[in-house]
DNA sequence: TTCAGCCGCCTTTTT
DNA sequence: GGCGGCTGAA
């Protein structure tokens, strides 16, 4: 069965790797390492099946995690093949299912150029619904019935379904939501993210011939990350291979890291249930990083349990040492970070694109970006805030949205009331109202006198003018360039005086970003033309909408990568720094003893390790600053896992400095935040506790210190109070430490004792 | 009725 | 430290 490829796409490939590739019809899965070469294989069995085979690029589709990571696919099969493959489908889930969507829209009620919500979209309309049920946010918060729902869709649950196993408030509460939400988005001509794979899906259920017809056209399905595909992305699979069962599926149950958002380690682990034919080829040899770098790898992940099992071979020689970083606080860790890396760049001669530092919260940038701002010293920020999510972006989008999907009423709530023309809350509510009532949407009621009737005179206009402005738009639209149509937007409506209006140290950043959407508009190549007629707007903002951080990530430019170890896979750098690693930080305190979250924090941690080829650091600080407050943290119990030996301990010299004193070992009166994390999980959050918690009691402290008066801290050194503010267990103090180094910090009293009346 | 400013709540990760 | 919700002023 196993034929030989042609030596051009296989050599200096291992003989695992050169199985997968050869591998031509049937399922197969790839159980693939960190850094074993997987998209290799994955590229060179493309390669395979269009040069060997003979098969039809336009035959194949593969799925891949990001746009990104399918933009270089597409771009190394290329090199392989000597021309690009075209007609070959290549994309995210979502994306694929959105184009497919494009095309039998009409079979879910909504035409080809349908909205695309994002969360936040979506969060607005379960809010607006909950409140026609009558359902308090304060009891249900619409973020807990959104996740609920989003649950139920990946689960491809039915509201009725959902509704049938609903045992708790916010399950029933969710699933009564749930059965308004579809209806709703229908009329807006909307589709939620989760949407993009269930109604794809859907119609792949209610229409065999469909689901054949594309079956029969992509007789050669890859999936790369198939550890974290949730149970609708499974479906898709299966349905489209329902002819044929020829599934690559690629992945490493190790790296499982989005079970949270409903990705399925089963998928993964039952693969050879599923597909019972299947062949199974395991890639254990590791080209990326070094020997030392490996074996904290392996220890690292060896602590779970629920793991298929493998363990990384090395095939690279030597290297250094890991290194464990101890500093004092989040600020001592950013420095450290920062000169450390400027170190390595004068004497080892890196470039700064070769170093990643990477952290469990995006909260956690903060620190680290001012210490690059004070150093000068470049970097580049992936994801954080989404360049979508920015206020002037969707303010501006929102327009867009509404310009080319008139139904959109999340669309014109936004547009309608920025900039301020004066309408208000009472005014919209009742013309959503009355435009429900009429079965209409908002805009076009905001445009038909008799239905506006019921408002203020004043605010009749300005919806006529609103209206009468959209339709304007419209008409440019049609015709001119996304770009085009975005300036002469920003014209009409005064965005740019909106802005400066706001402040103009902001109005800069945000006029940036504003330029930053122009320009991309103005580069976007429709590359799907002929689709459905579609306008080049349409093309845009649902493209827009599917943007991922990392595709935006330039690897050009010589900087340092900051980002969240999510936005890590995949991903690889010479130099690797992991920073936080704290009990209640990384791993979350909410996940510590909940072992089924523990064991993915770990993998989240074995992603990370393994990110590296070279050198590898991870770094810890003895406080950290969270919401304002000073915390005690410890070093994660992740590092404990590691055998003593295999790390080589470091402290910052500010650390050493401050002697071995340390302020976190007896006070009963305190509690890490592993500590205090446990308690949370068994009942009320500690912040809602009356503060006769016995465990953290300093009402008889309170208001002894006054403002100004000198103390000391055990840890930071002299200082003065320059500010008290709380109640009982919450009183803080605004300190301003002697040691500049250490400058002004908040403090929580219930967490330290001070000195008094000393320095 | 609108809107700005203040207060209090909450804080994971993202296509 | 940011955002949403609430309050009070216009």
């Amino acid at each position: 069965m196993t034929s030989t490829a042609p030596t051009a796409v296989v050599s200096g490939l291992n003989p695992a790797q050169q199985e997968a590739v050869a591998h031509f019809e049937g399922p197969i899965l790839v159980l693939a390492g960190a850094g074993s070469g997987k998209t290799r294989v994955l590229t060179a069995r493309v390669a395979n099946l269009i040069e060997h085979h003979g098969v039809d690029p336009a035959r194949i589709l593969t799925v891949t995690f990001t746009n990104k990571a399918a933009g270089e696919m597409r771009e190394r099969i290329g090199r392989l093949l000597g021309e690009e493959p075209r007609g070959m489908w290549s994309g995210t889930f979502h994306s694929i299912g959105a184009r497919m969507l494009r095309r039998h829209a009409a079979l879910v009620g909504r035409t080809p150029n349908y909205t695309i919500y994002d969360e936040t979209d979506s969060l607005g309309v379960i809010k607006r619904i909950m409140e026609r049920l009558r359902i308090s946010p304060k009891e249900v918060t619409p973020k807990a019935i959104a996740g609920r729902i989003s649950d139920a869709k990946n689960a491809l649950s039915t509201p009725e379904e959902l509704a049938s196993s609903a045992f708790d408030p916010i399950t029933r509460a969710a699933a009564a939501v749930f059965a308004e939400l579809e209806p709703e988005l229908r009329s807006g001509n909307a589709v939620s993210f989760d949407d993009l794979l269930v109604l794809p899906v859907r119609i792949f259920r209610d229409h065999p011939d469909i689901r054949d017809r594309y079956s029969e056209q992509f007789r050669f399905i890859l999936v790369d990350e198939y550890q974290d595909t949730n149970r609708a992305q499974y479906q898709f699979i299966r349905s489209l291979a329902h002819t044929h069962s020829n599934v690559m599926v690629v992945g490493d149950d190790d790296q499982s890291i989005y079970g949270w958002r409903g990705a399925d380690i089963r998928n993964i682990l039952d693969f050879e249930r599923h597909f019972p034919s299947a062949r199974v080829v395991r890639l254990e040899e590791n080209y990326r990083s070094t020997p030392n770098i490996l074996a904290v790898a392996n220890a690292a992940i060896s602590a779970n349990v629920g793991r298929k099992g493998k363990t990384l071979r090395a095939t690279l020689p030597g290297g250094e040492q890991v290194t464990e970083v101890a500093t004092l606080d989040e600020r001592d860790e950013a420095e450290w970070i920062v000169e450390e890396i400027k170190a390595r760049q004068s004497r080892d001669g890196i470039a700064l694109s070769d170093a990643a530092v990477l952290y469990r919260t995006n909260s956690q940038s903060r620190a680290l970006e001012d210490s690059f701002r004070r150093h000068a010293m470049p970097y580049r920020l992936v994801g954080s805030v989404r360049f979508y999510d920015r206020r002037e972006i969707r303010d501006l989008v929102s327009y867009l949205k509404l310009i080319a999907n008139p139904w959109d009423d999340e669309a014109f709530r936004r547009a309608v009331s920025v900039p301020k023309r004066g309408l208000g809350e009472t005014s919209i509510d009742t013309l959503a109202e009355v435009a429900r009532k009429a079965g209409v949407p908002m805009l076009e009621a905001a445009g038909r006198a008799d239905l506006v009737d019921v408002l203020r005179p004043a605010a009749r206009k300005t919806l006529a003018e609103f209206a009468a402005m959209i339709a304007r738009m419209r008409e440019t639209a049609a015709e001119a360039s996304v770009d085009e149509l975005l300036r002469d937007l920003i014209d009409t409506i005064q965005y740019g005086a909106y802005l400066h209006a706001e402040g103009p140290e902001s109005a800069r950043d945000r006029g940036d970003n504003v330029n930053a959407l122009i320009n991309g508009a103005a580069e976007l190549v429709v590359d799907e033309g002929g689709e459905v007629g579609l306008t080049p707007l349409d093309h845009f903002l649902q493209r827009a909408m599917l943007i991922a951080g990392v595709d935006v990530l330039d690897s050009s430019a010589d900087a340092v990568t900051l980002m969240t170890l999510h936005n890590a896979k995949g991903l690889e750098f010479p130099l690797v720094i992991v920073a936080g690693l704290e009990d209640g930080l990384f791993p979350l305190g909410q996940s510590i003893d909940e072992p089924a979250l523990l064991e993915e924090e770990r993998r989240l941690f074995y992603v990370g390790v393994t990110r590296a080829e070279k050198k590898l650091y991870l770094t810890h600080a003895e406080t950290r600053r969270r919401n304002g407050e000073t915390m005690p943290s410890m070093r994660s119990r992740f590092l404990k896992e590691i055998p003593a030996g295999m790390l080589e301990e470091r402290k910052t010299i500010k650390l050493r400095s401050l002697g071995r004193r340390s302020m976190f070992v007896e006070s009963p009166s305190r509690a890490t935040w592993g500590e205090r994390a446990m308690r949370r999980n068994h009942g009320t959050p500690d912040w809602r506790k009356p503060a006769r918690d016995p465990d953290i009691d300093v009402s008889q402290d309170e208001a002894q210190y006054v403002r100004g008066e000198r103390i000391r801290h055990k840890l930071f050194g002299g200082g003065t109070i320059a500010e008290i503010a709380g109640a009982g267990r919450d009183v803080k103090a605004v300190i301003d430490f002697d040691d500049e180094n250490v400058g002004r910090k908040t403090i929580k009293l219930a967490y330290t004792t001070l000195e008094r009346g000393l320095g």
